[in-house]
Order: C-alpha cells, then sequence, then structure tokens
DNA sequence: CTAATATTATTGTTTTACGATAATTAATAT
DNA sequence: ATATTAATTATCGTAAAACAATAATATTAG
C-alpha cells in the first residue's frame, strides 16, 4: 500500500491553481502535475515545505499511509 | 522553516531499534541514520511507506512542517 | 468555436538517495 | 578498563529520479 498523495484535494478544497502553487514552490506546473497525480517517487523537503507554507498545512494532510488499518 | 524529521522522536518512543527498522525497510544503517538525523533533503515514498507500515503510523508523524502558525 | 487551465510527453541535466564499506563514536554491559 | 553492541559519521560510487524547458494534448469554461 503506496503513499498517496493528497495534493490534488488540498488545492481543489483551497481553490489554489495549480499555476499559482507553481511559481510560488519554484517549480513547472508539468512538475507539479506529476507530483499532484501522485507520479512521482518521492518528493524533496525543500518542495514540500513550500507547499505546506502556501497552503498554511502540514506534511501530514498531503501525504497518506494507507493500507495499515485493521477496521474489518 | 524547514520540514523537520521526527524519526528519532518515534523510534524513542517505541523503543525500536535502528538495526531492526533498517532491515525491515530496506535500506542500510547508515542511510536510516542520515534520515533520522534529518540530513537528507528528501525521501522516497517506498521508503517512507515502509517505515510507516513498520511504525503503524502516518507520514504526519514523522515529518512536520513548523513555524507557518499564527499564534500570537 | 476560443481561451484558460491542466495533463502528458520528450529530452536533458543535476541533484541526491541509497549501497557498500569502514572508521569513529556512543552506549551498555561485564 | 575492556569487550560488546548500537549508532553516527565519512568516502566513494551508482542508479534513480526530481526537476527544467518545452511542446503537445486533453479538459473545462465561456
Amino acid at each position: 500500500m503506496p503513499i498517496r498523495v493528497r495534493l490534488n484535494v488540498m488545492l481543489a478544497e483551497r481553490n489554489v491553481k495549480s499555476k499559482e502553487l507553481a511559481e510560488f514552490v519554484g517549480i513547472t506546473e508539468a512538475n507539479l502535475s506529476l507530483l499532484k497525480q501522485g507520479k512521482v517517487k518521492g518528493v524533496r523537503f525543500d518542495t514540500l515545505e513550500r507547499i505546506c507554507t502556501y497552503l498554511k498545512c502540514q506534511p501530514g494532510d498531503l501525504l497518506r499511509h494507507e493500507g495499515d488499518d485493521a477496521s474489518a
């Protein structure tokens, strides 16, 4: 069970455009899109940090580890 | 304000040895130590995932973004 | 349709996570 | 003190991948 990137949800909730976040973070829209779609294998902390700063959230809001709960 | 890696705390709380976590995750003790000390610039999701699995925790328990609260 | 936004695709570069190893430094006994 | 264990730090090397730059498609909205 992988780590799920919830950036998509966060952006939708706050009605933040990819472009403005990408500009603030300092990465291209293309790469931000890949991150949003969960198509990257990892993330650098400085990138994560800037995203958190802009969205005023914690890494835990963006990254979720699903599948270790024993809720039957 | 950077991302703080709280792995150190988590291991201490659960009394987990670096060696056993390193073996489970599939990385060397040396690299796990670097991650623990916050001396890496990023992390791969599959590594993060295995750590979360072993510690039965969420990424948010391991990574914290500090310094964006406006508690005056 | 047009226009704005977002995704995907390509190519290339640079960064770096990580392995492998060894040495050093704590701790924890004995 | 001295083993024994655990953890950190240090080198060197490599493979992976984050990222840039760009262009081509979607997707969505008017």
